[in-house]
DNA sequence: AAATCTTGTTGATAATTGTCAAGAAATCAC
DNA sequence: GTGATTTCTTGACAATTATCAACAAGATTT
């Protein structure tokens, strides 16, 4: 399982870990097009993808905007309320059929309840979490549509052939008609 | 202490927490503009702000882009380096007299290995910065200059009486002149 | 397979925002 | 306080991006 494979190490010497952590994740399959989560409701669930392609969007007014992809070996939850417990703003969906392994929020936090040494996986994960969110804003605060365009392909390039464009576009904070034009050259 | 009186809710029951996390929390003073953390350096000090403001930003090409603002109770590093330990692409500046508590992250990592069950703290703590940080992608990914000058007016009104337009301008993702277009009206 | 619906492309135009330049205002250094 | 420096404002113009509309291409339904 990757995503343990990349993450493992931040726990090197903590014994039972693996095992109580994959006693929690229920392996879980969806359609294309499933809705995980629907925003205003109370997110318990976090997913690790082991195939396919989800994504976590929101509306504003009538338009719905992605504000994360995730494919093979990473992972999505409507953040805002896994955390906080409270209603949504976001929305998840497969994007293409889906599978994942499920940790509900209950069972992780009576897992970290019970052996607070894990708290530190979660911690460390966060963090890392957190310093690429960061690495985000910086990208959408200076760099023009073409230039985030061209960052996204280098960093995904997966994405371009697995989701609409459309997608795509609200992803990079820009309208679907300038991303089909910066795509034409 | 503010910082803790927002946040200590998030260790109800956890004894000798508070005085422990005090012992590794130095009382520093720094004039106006100095500079606290330079890019290019391993960043090991994390920052509680007392009294005063300061920002992080960075460089692109000749441009300097500031990413955070930090007020009374308020935190900062330069992220990435403090937590990655590698070379960080943040700087750290104090824009007004700053007053601050100082944590090493040799001292915290410390604390942690010592008193595991710290780790829940700043695991929340991190989940908490996180929510905020996703927010403010939504923000940058669909406002206009427009609508994130009057989301930051509102968030933090004391930014505008206390801090260079240009930092605004920046943090906003748009140019001085604008912002001043916009606060022109 | 035809009909329908959704998505992607292209063109024309408008709105937003950036850049450059000049002057005014504010701040800083001595 | 005076001069020097930096920051802010304003105007003119250019570049970027959005919007609207029409059509083409693909996908889905029946």
């Amino acid at each position: 399982m990757n995503f343990f494979e990349e993450n493992i190490h931040l726990m090197e010497g903590i014994s039972g870990f693996e095992e109580a952590f994959q006693s929690i994740m229920k392996y879980k399959k969806f359609p294309k097009n499933t809705i995980l989560h629907e925003a205003g409701t109370i997110c318990d669930d976090f997913y690790i993808i082991i195939s396919g392609i989800g994504r976590v969007f929101f509306y504003k007014e009538d338009k719905d905007i992605t504000c994360h992809f995730a494919a093979e070996n990473e992972t999505m939850t409507a953040i805002d309320s896994f955390i906080q417990r409270k209603k949504s703003k976001y929305c998840v969906e497969a994007l293409e059929e889906l599978e994942v392994f499920k940790i509900s929020y209950f069972d992780l936090e009576n897992l970290l309840l019970i052996n607070p040494e894990f708290e530190r996986f979660v911690r460390l994960f966060m963090q890392h979490a957190y310093v690429e969110l960061a690495d985000r804003i910086g990208d959408l605060q200076l760099n023009t549509a073409h230039e985030r365009y061209e960052i996204l392909l280098k960093k995904s390039p997966y994405l371009f052939q697995r989701v609409a464009a459309k997608h795509i576009a609200s992803f990079l904070g820009i309208s679907p008609e300038t991303l089909s034009r910066i795509r034409s050259k």
